[in-house]
DNA sequence: TTCTAATGTTAAGGAATTGTTAAGATTCGT
DNA sequence: ACGAATCTTAACAATTCCTTAACATTAGAA
């Protein structure tokens, strides 16, 4: 899937020569003069990244990254801001304003495509991440987090292990075998009721209505 | 100090035109009336900006172009293209070529100035920033700088690493294994209790509720 | 239904991990 | 080379987590 990038500048030319370098790579471009018309753009298209000048005439650079952060649907939109000088000021409120990074003109076409990409790099890398959802569970392996209906509950290290195994393969049944050894290791001996303890307090924070057992075989998620 | 101006163009009436406005602003000029001898000068004078004609005998501005960028000492001197106006081909063509922005002919002196102005001022502010800013914390890896609701902190060498490692991705947990691999190296050994002494450190400066333990996993910033 | 093996529950002690502090070692700038 | 800043370590404190044991409950076979 090719990117869709948002430019928006109230110099035209700034749009050619920037929106001519990024169409070569194979981005998608969509461009706005103003403020107003950015927003437009960015609810119509939901580009990934947005590349926005700050002095614009009508309403200005930080003005529109405001109320684009405030698009739900736009969350996962990287803002980046084009600033002419290096104002310090407005950097500091571009980036209050919830922008990702800035670009300072003039935007070389070398240092720019790098920079979008590396940008990019960085939704990509959300993309990958290993998140589960099951019946409005979240399970972040990377970032160690569990959110529930939007609250986050807290696991230690070996309920986290254990849960991530049970997610792991939804529905499928895990023998005691399996958990101890994917868990604990093949090297440790722990007692029978250990397990039972840990889904216990799997089952306290999500709800009893999430791990079933099967008598005489194991646990599962239950679907 | 003064910007130099390379102007390179087969007309001498040009070259005369341009150069008589722009010294009186204050611009040390050089000519060139080929691509060759442009190259040439550029070398030897090093400008910050270059204004260049397409058409041109022996190499034309596009050719010189190409060879003014491949030079590491020049890769900060902006490039700008003389056009005469219909030559859509030789606009898209020049962008290609590494240029920065394009003029047309005829050049109206008020409008010459200007564009120079600001193609010059852009280049005063010409940096690169890679700011990362969460929980009004912001980072500047480049100025290792770190900045927290308007006040700047400062962090010694192996604590501003550490820091950096825990922003590079938001949320994520850093195993120890991870942050001494990042911040000491494959090849140095520290005791355990040494990170702990760090990130000590770090709660210590930004405070408590930025960097949560995440025991037997690691350290992350906690969203 | 009754019985039994499997699982659920609870609280507590111990183990493992991390926090804290200060002192000694090292590095750095002048 | 010296003083100051920084880094590392060790000893101890604090905390969290894991495991266990004892007992309760349940599911399913006979």
């Amino acid at each position: 899937m090719s990117y869709k990038i948002l430019l928006v500048d109230d110099d035209p030319d700034i749009l050619e020569i920037i929106g001519y370098n990024l169409k070569k790579e194979g981005y998608e471009i969509f461009t706005a003069e103003d403020g107003f018309i950015a927003i437009e753009q960015a609810k119509k298209h939901q580009p990934n990244l947005i590349i926005l000048d700050v002095m614009m005439p009508n309403m200005n650079g930080i003005e529109a990254c405001t109320k684009i952060r405030e698009i739900p649907e736009l969350s996962k939109t990287i803002i980046t801001f084009l600033t002419a000088r290096s104002e310090d000021y407005s950097q500091i409120a571009g980036l209050e304003a919830g922008a990702d990074d800035y670009l300072t003109k003039p935007v070389k076409p070398k240092i720019l495509l790098s920079k979008v990409k590396s940008l990019l790099r960085r939704l990509e890398g959300e993309k990958e991440a290993s998140v589960i959802l099951f019946k409005g569970i979240e399970i972040d392996s990377k970032k160690h987090k569990v959110v529930q209906d939007g609250a986050e509950l807290k696991f230690a290290r070996k309920e986290f292990e254990l849960l991530q195994l049970l997610f792991s393969e939804i529905g499928k049944v895990f023998t005691r075998d399996e958990i101890m050894n994917t868990v604990w290791g093949t090297d440790v001996f722990i007692g029978d009721r250990t397990i039972d303890v840990h889904i216990r307090k799997l089952r306290e924070k999500l709800g009893n209505d999430i791990i079933e057992t099967i008598k005489g075989v194991g646990y599962r998620l239950s679907e």
